[in-house]
DNA sequence: CGTCTTTGACCAGCGC
DNA sequence: GCGCTGGTCAAAGACG
């Protein structure tokens, strides 16, 4: 309720003390608000606005004529104004005339007292009403947050899906649709033997028309995850055992972050249940599963990076199957957006290899990069680097555990927020779907051809906003802040869902020679 | 006492 | 089949 202060008009001393003394209500208690033609004093004080503002039964407050009489008025000596009139009413030796001006004044103050109390039921009214529509309103806020972050994914869905379209019809050569398949019908021959139309989109289509389907696939430990609920609609199509596939389930998103703190908060809770070490890297490789939810299938995985151990390693893999508090959302948005775009563009790919030319333009040795896609790795895996200012940003030349030799890499091309970004990324994962099944084709991929459209765009708008991100990145030890910011930045504020990153890894975990 | 971490054991995939 | 490696399990201990 509305409370109102009486604030520094009010001289409680005086009225406070005469209604102690008196059981008797006396409006002329309230002196100290009298209009100025009551007192005597000569103050110019107001008449009391509001009474009784927080009873509702404030309109007891009525006092009848009868009950007063100059007997009281002179009783109660403790009153100023009283003792005033009572001043006034001896120098005139008129009492009845002075009973007629106490009466009119009262019903003077009566009036205003029903006119306050009036008011101040308005009052109560409107406020009940504001706080009723406030609690609406935030209940609307938070249900339109979601239908926005839904329709964001289903933006994406559809640009991917007329990417696909456009690139079915940009190829003509026969190409195996590996990712895909894998994940819409398995390991079938047919993802080998798939016609010359490289892309089946009335398959694509209804891979897209799977969505809100998919969601369910997070209660699965092994389900595809990583990735924002659109994309595993588009790659895994729900009643396939075969999106079980180890291959489809171990998409991952790794984050770079130069740390040198034990432990990076990014507001999940994670459970270590394993540290091994691992090869190629001194530094042993904790394992975390996400305990916010239960059966949540996210998993990280943490180590520092045996080139440089003050760079923390973090990589995901699954989405988050429950609500993530707002300080997680930015990580999960961050590497689901990164997640997406890896599998977006496995999802347009017709096939599993990689364009020479593509990766000729995307890899622009010595420019900065923050993004890169692995393609030695035994899963398919993006990668962010944030561990590098702006201008010297490098590529990434190897999966970070497995010590690899150089992979893929993908550089976004330019000016490109979500959509040309995901179509880079796409067409740079265009043949990227053999990296699923780890063992990346060379010789196949000097044999493919794909479609470029994006790869002649400018990259001035898109380094600078990297060179922007990665400076709020290197500025900010907030990691989960920055980290959300450098990916707004590249997905033009499109990110979508949920995959949570956390460097939970502490030192401690590095002190264990746990070992095979 | 419940939760979390530690850590040795176990399993699966892969290459030889 | 064997060894290597990555990944997971689960008992035991630590911790609050």
């Amino acid at each position: 309720m509305t409370k109102f202060s009486f604030g520094p008009t009010l001289d409680t001393s005086e009225p406070l003390v005469l209604l102690n003394k008196s059981s008797r209500w006396n409006p002329f208690a309230m002196v100290p608000n009298s209009p100025p033609h009551a007192a005597a004093d000569g103050h110019d004080r107001k008449v009391l606005s509001e009474m009784d503002l927080f009873s509702t039964k404030s309109n007891s407050l009525v006092v009848k004529k009868e009950d007063f009489h100059a007997s009281d008025l002179d009783v109660n000596t403790g009153l100023d104004l009283l003792t005033r009139v009572s001043g006034d009413r001896s120098s005139t030796g008129d009492v009845s005339s002075d009973e007629n001006r106490y009466t009119s004044k009262l019903a003077k103050i009566q009036s205003e007292l029903e006119k306050t109390n009036l008011e101040n039921q308005r009052l109560k009214e409107m406020y009940l009403q504001v706080s009723n529509n406030y609690s609406a309103l935030q209940v609307q806020f938070v249900a339109l947050m979601q239908q926005h972050e839904q329709g964001m994914r289903n933006e994406i869905i559809q640009k991917q899906d007329q990417k696909v379209d456009n690139l079915a019809q940009q190829v003509s050569v026969a190409v195996p649709r590996q990712f895909m398949e894998m994940t819409s019908h398995g390991s079938s021959s047919e993802e080998k033997t798939l016609s010359g139309s490289g892309l089946n989109t009335a398959e694509l289509s209804k891979n897209a028309d799977i969505d809100g389907k998919t969601v369910r696939r997070e209660d699965t430990p092994d389900s595809n995850v990583w990735t924002s609920n659109k994309v595993p609609r588009l790659v895994v199509p729900e009643n396939n055992e075969q999106t079980n596939d180890a291959t489809m389930r171990k998409v991952r998103v790794s984050v770079r972050a130069r740390s040198e703190a034990p432990m990076i908060t990014d507001g999940c809770q994670w459970r270590k249940y394993g540290q091994k070490m691992a090869k190629g890297n001194p530094c042993p490789r904790a394992y975390y599963r996400c305990t916010m939810a239960t059966g949540c299938p996210v998993r990280k995985q943490v180590q520092r990076w045996a080139d440089d151990q003050t760079i923390l390693v973090t990589t995901y893999e699954g989405t988050h199957n429950h609500p993530l508090p707002p300080a997680a959302v930015a990580m999960a948005s961050t590497t689901s957006a990164a997640a997406t775009m890896l599998l977006s563009g496995s999802m347009s790919s017709s096939d599993g290899y990689m364009n020479p030319n593509l990766l000729a333009q995307a890899i622009r040795p010595g420019s900065s990069s923050i993004a890169s896609i692995s393609a030695s790795a035994p899963f398919p895996t993006i990668t962010l680097d944030l561990t590098h200012p702006p201008n010297t940003l490098q590529t990434l030349n190897a999966t970070p555990f497995e010590g690899h030799p150089p992979s893929q890499y993908f550089q976004p091309p330019s000016a490109m927020p979500l959509q040309a970004f995901q179509q880079a990324g796409a067409a740079a994962l265009y043949n990227q779907s053999r990296f699923s099944g780890s063992q990346f084709s060379q010789d196949k991929i000097s044999n493919q051809v794909l479609p470029q459209n994006h790869q002649s765009q400018p990259q001035t708008s898109f380094t600078n906003s990297l060179s922007a991100a990665t400076a709020a990145i290197t500025a900010d030890p907030n990691f989960t802040a920055a980290l959300a910011a450098a990916i707004t930045s590249i997905m033009g504020g499109n990110a979508g869902a949920i995959t949570s990153n956390n460097n939970n890894d502490n030192n401690s975990a590095y002190n264990n020679t746990h070992d095979h």
